[in-house]
DNA sequence: GGCCGCATACCGTCCAGTAGGTATTCTACC
DNA sequence: GGTAGAATACCTACTGGACGGTATGCGGCC
């Protein structure tokens, strides 16, 4: 065993370079040469931790994945609440680590890589769904909401939301455009009382 | 001078199967190649007509752009149906038009083509702003509603609930998901009284 | 001294783009 | 209305370079 604490530190510099990479060039115009030269690796070490391009690609999607589902801790509001405040912390996610950036930009570019795509898509989707049923069942909802479909609107407002945010301002509008989409949606979804103790915008500022 | 009718046609099966490639694989993992291949054209016929892979693409884009715009023409009802009606059109466009949707992915797919995606994203929403604008003057609205911002979280929605739509169905629930979309977002935008008399879901099933 | 972790040099492939020639179609003039 | 010749449209064969991946060698921590 005794897996060697350099060992893991070159694995750590490639997989970083190889986000940042994937972010800017996306995977087919991602060079193995670039993410070498980034990461300040030579082509041995980085094939004898990754077998392939799309091997590594994958971890970073994986990766990515966890990096962010770490940062989040369920507040102990409403689920509503909580659904926001993903959507925050996701926002955040996506402002400040390479790596989730990489994961994204690997993930909404479909072809390669379909499960793991549609594994990031659904999770998201059913993580919606839960807090959504929670909901209900504390009668916050208006009566009828069909809770599938309000879970994948939601999922692909935040993913569209980001996609654009990136492309016109490199995510600097980011925030602002999470609380327009909840300002906008939220009444269509929570019932009026719920809705009042509901804070749309950002609550705390992150540290 | 004097085009030829049968260049016009060859350009045309060019643009077509360039559009079906780059839908299918993204801009750089398509080859000219499959183009090639696909269009039934060799190479020489190809760069008679396009000087480069990069001015492919943009020919790609802009024609899928104004393909899709062509289709459009404003209803004569409120400014809000006119928008629901946009997205259905945009959703069939995005089923059915390989141009439209080879547009798409190379729009969706930031890194190479600046310019013309940035005109795309925010073309989408100067059309929602310019209506959303109309209904505010006539009075349909909520009062209070930021219009950019809400035309720039219609803008997101659409294409974020697009690009799910096509990852885990191919886009055959895009119409489906178009309605959820309408159905949570439009009671936060419109008054009661304006939203009973609008069609949420599709009005003329497509011929 | 043995193996983990890495370095270097090299290989086969594939791809965008080009050079030059050929076919097709239009124009002009008889 | 037929034909010269010019412009347009297209074809074939090729090139140079870059890319992902590998073979083999070597130094340092157990």
């Amino acid at each position: 065993m005794a897996r060697q604490a350099r060992a893991l530190a070159t694995r750590q510099a490639v997989l970083l370079a190889a986000a940042e990479v994937f972010d800017e060039r996306g995977y087919a115009a991602a060079t193995m040469s670039e993410i070498l030269e980034r990461a300040g690796v030579t082509k041995g070490a980085l094939y004898f931790h990754f077998r392939s391009k799309e091997e590594l690609a994958l971890a970073v999607i994986l990766e990515g994945q966890s990096a962010w589902l770490v940062t989040w801790e369920p507040s102990s509001d409403s689920p509503v609440q909580t659904l926001i405040d993903i959507g925050y912390a996701f926002a955040h996610a996506l402002q400040d680590d390479p790596l989730v950036r990489g994961s994204i930009r690997l993930t909404i570019e479909h072809g390669s890589f379909t499960p793991p795509q549609i594994a990031a898509y659904q999770g998201w989707s059913d993580v919606a769904r839960g807090l959504l049923e929670r909901a209900q069942e504390a009668g916050e909802l208006h009566p009828g909401i069909d809770l599938a479909a309000a879970a994948a609107v939601i999922q692909g407002a935040v993913t569209g939301i980001q996609l654009s945010s990136q492309v016109l301002t490199d995510r600097q509008d980011l925030i602002q455009r999470m609380a327009d989409l909840w300002t906008l949606l939220l009444p269509g979804l929570v019932q009026p009382h719920a809705l009042a103790r509901l804070s749309v915008t950002e609550r705390a500022p992150a540290p």
